[in-house]
DNA sequence: ACCTGAACACCGTTCAAGT
DNA sequence: ACCTGAACACCGTTCAAGT
């Protein structure tokens, strides 16, 4: 019995497969070879090139992303909603992220969730030149409160605990009379991260609000 | 005659110099060995391993950061300062940038600058909690569009201006019935990368701003 | 047409050996 | 104490060879 023939898509299912979780920062093609059992130069059949692959794995990362914003009525609640979803799934695979972040793919998942949140600012009743930017603010923090976090959030849970601890107690030890105001803020810094985003999200989004607003 | 004795300052000096710019995206330590007269492995001496050697780096990097501020009055000029500067050392250093964007170093010059930022968002005459989100905030934003802006940043000027022209040329040619934002607005996308972040800068500053006022 | 095998030019890192 | 040499276990990628 022979293996079923390679195809992108398999290609693809498999690497995003491989690309959960921090713990395997990045995909090798000689272990995505060994999970689709087939030789590791086999996927240049395919692909040009190792970044073409992750590229597509980063745009299969993206679906369902822009449809967060189904149902949802408020743009403002929409916006968020497809945020944290972005969020969601770029911390879920941080080395798609590392390649959504160099740059867009303009790859159809990535074009649909641009189309819904430039479609969602205009909704705000923002003018052109402010649905632009205000999209490109929107992306950038984003993909970096999404970067930032990556590698403490694919962390157990106990030592995710622990290493925030860990950057408290560096903080709280410094010279108090060079640094008062890390030494004072210091036990509220890094009590979670979820949180930070979406006090972050939410200035964004009032500005946009209130320059939509005539 | 000998060659100077190798130390951390002279390693992560010449470190940083190979860090410059997009054309390296990495500095391997082959490399680095031999742009100090010296066994690759020697470096082993004076770092547990590469990625405390570029946490060093990435400090260097943000020496006089902070200092962005000086003679600023005003707060909101003076974070507006330190996020571009900060923007500006990340972008020139993209190496540096990754490891910055893997979380804290709490080297001295990451603290200085925190403890800068922290005390300017206090003189806006915010509450501690919305001091501390602010700084989350404005770090994210910064680092998300340093990432994201890096990779067609260290292209040479004629090149860049190609990259976006080609980005724009895509998003034109997509079906207008399904994509109509998209297609509407792609002309007006990708113009002017370091405007879209001192638009977004100031949309948090905006916010930032209205929360400290009674 | 599609995949394999062998090879190339790299990596970070370890450890015994030199001085 | 500080550095070198050799080696290990990896990378992405190319290209001729197999079927």
């Amino acid at each position: 019995m022979t293996r079923a023939p390679l195809t992108v898509d398999t290609i693809v299912a498999a690497a995003w497969e491989l690309s959960h979780g921090g713990d395997a920062p990045s995909v090798s093609l000689r272990d995505l070879g060994s999970a689709l059992g087939v030789h590791p130069t086999a996927i240049y059949r395919h692909f040009r090139d190792k970044h073409e692959l992750m590229s597509a794995v980063a745009d299969r990362t993206l679906q369902g992303v822009a449809e967060a914003a189904d149902g949802i009525a408020d743009p403002v609640a929409a916006l968020t909603a497809v945020m944290q979803a972005l969020r969601a799934t770029l911390l879920a695979h941080p080395a798609a992220a590392r390649v959504l972040a160099e740059g867009p793919t303009r790859r159809s998942n990535e074009v649909a969730l641009t189309e819904r949140t430039l479609g969602l600012l205009r909704a705000l009743g923002l003018a052109d030149q402010d649905v632009v930017e205000g999209y490109h603010a929107l992306i950038e923090l984003t993909v970096g409160s999404s970067v930032i976090d990556a590698t403490v959030h694919a962390l157990p849970d106990g030592e995710r605990e622990e290493t925030y601890r860990r950057w408290r107690a560096d903080y709280l030890g410094l010279d108090a009379d060079r640094y008062p105001h890390l030494a004072e803020l210091a036990p509220q810094m890094y009590g979670h991260a979820a949180g930070d985003f979406t006090f972050g999200l939410g200035l964004l989004l009032d500005s946009l609000a209130r320059r939509a607003a005539p």
